[in-house]
DNA sequence: GAACTTTTATACCAAACGGTATATTATTGT
DNA sequence: ACAATAATATACCGTTTGGTATAAAAGTTC
C-alpha cells in the first residue's frame, strides 16, 4: 500500500465515527482536520472534496460491518444457522455499533433521501447487498431442504431488514437494547415459524 | 391569536417540510428566510434561535401526524378497528408523508440522537406517546374482552413502531411504498393472529 | 388620534464554512 | 545520492454561517 493509500485510509478510519455520528451537514472540515490532526491541505490532496471523503467512509463504515456479519456467519454450516447469525450478530455488536453511532445504513440514508443526492445510489447499494445476502441464505436454504419452498426469501429478507432497523432507530433513540432485542427475537421466531419445515 | 402569534405560527409551517427535508445541520437561516420570504430580523424577534425554531416545527410536524391518526382511529368504534385504523393510517398517508419529507420522528431520532442533544427529550416524548397510545387500545381491547388477555400491549406497540419505522426507512429509500405495504400487512396479521381472539 | 408597544427590516458582526494556490517537506525509483 | 514525484503545511480566497444592535414600521390601547 503506497503512503497516499495509507494517508487516505488513514483519513477515512479516522473520520468514520464522525460523519456516521454527525451526518455530512453536521461535520465540518475543521473537525475532520481535528479528528485526522491533518491539515486541510493534506486531506484535499488526497480527496477531491468533502463529498468523497463522505461517500469512501461510508463505504468503510458499511463494509466493515458486511464483512465482520460475513465471518460470523462463516461459523455456521447450515443456512439456518447462517440466518440465525445474521440475526444474533445485530445482538452481539450492538455496543459497539452504538459507539460508531449507530447503523450507517440507517443515518445515511435519513439523511441522504432529501438532502445528499450524491450519496443515494451508494446507500441503496448498501441495502441491496444485505438484502440479496440474505435472500440468498434463504434461497439456498430452500435448495438444500431446510427451508418451506413456498417461501419467499426476498420478502422475508425485506421483513428481517424492517424490523432490525426499526430496533436499533428505538433502541438508540431510549440508549436501551431491549428494543433491538425484541425486534430480534421477533426475527428468530418468524424463522423457526415460517420459514423451517 | 395575535399578531406574534400568527408570524410565529407562520414561520413554522413555512419551514416545517425544510426542516424535516433537510434536518437541522442542513438547513441555515438564508434557507429559512428564502422560505417565509421574511428577514433573520423578524425571525429573530419571534423565535430566540434557529433551535427554538427546530423544536416548535418538530412539535408541529408530530403533531400534525398524530392529529391525523387520532382522526383516522376515531371513525372505528372498536378497538380492534382503531388498531387497524392506526397501521392503515400510514398507508394512506405515504404520499402526503413522502411530500413533507418523511416520517418527522425517524428523520429526527436519526440526527438528533448524536448532534442534538436539545431535541433528545422531545423525540423521546414524541416516541412515547405514539407507542403509549397503542398499547392504551390493546389494552383497552383486552378490557373489552377484543383481545387477549395475556398479550403485553406495550410490547407489541413497539413491535409494531419498529415495523412500521423500518418499512418507511426501506420504502423512503428506494422510493417504493411497497416495503412499508408490507411491513404494515405483518402488522396486521400479528394483530389478527396474536391479539385477535 | 396620540402614546405606547410590538413586530419587522436594515445593516452589520466575528467566526466558520468549503476550497485552492503555492511553497515546503517526504518519499520514491534509479 | 540524486532527481523526480508525491504528500503535506501554510496562508489565503470569497462566501456563508448564526446572531445582534438599531431604527423604521405596524398594531394595539386608551
Amino acid at each position: 500500500m503506497s503512503k497516499a493509500d495509507q494517508t487516505r485510509q488513514f483519513i477515512i478510519e479516522s473520520t468514520a465515527t464522525l460523519f456516521n455520528k454527525n451526518g455530512y451537514s453536521g461535520t465540518s472540515l475543521s473537525d475532520m482536520t481535528k479528528a485526522t490532526g491533518l491539515t486541510k491541505g493534506s486531506i484535499y490532496g488526497n480527496f477531491k472534496n468533502k463529498e468523497e471523503v463522505a461517500i469512501e467512509v461510508f463505504k468503510h463504515n458499511s463494509g466493515l460491518l458486511a464483512k465482520k456479519m460475513e465471518t460470523a456467519m462463516s461459523l455456521e454450516s447450515s443456512f439456518y444457522g447462517k440466518l440465525t447469525a445474521f440475526t444474533e450478530f445485530y445482538r452481539n455488536n450492538w455496543a459497539s455499533m452504538l459507539e460508531r453511532g449507530g447503523c450507517p445504513l440507517l443515518n445515511t440514508a435519513t439523511e441522504m433521501d432529501d438532502a445528499l443526492p450524491f450519496m443515494k445510489s451508494t446507500v441503496r447499494h448498501s441495502f441491496t447487498r444485505l438484502s440479496d445476502r440474505v435472500e440468498r441464505l434463504i434461497e439456498q436454504g430452500k435448495t438444500e431442504g431446510e427451508f418451506r419452498e413456498n417461501a419467499n426469501g426476498a420478502t422475508y429478507a425485506s421483513l428481517f431488514i424492517m424490523l432490525i432497523e426499526g430496533g436499533i432507530l428505538l433502541s438508540k433513540t431510549f440508549e436501551n437494547p431491549a428494543h433491538l432485542n425484541q425486534a430480534l427475537d421477533r426475527v428468530l421466531k418468524i424463522i423457526d415459524e415460517e420459514l423451517t419445515k
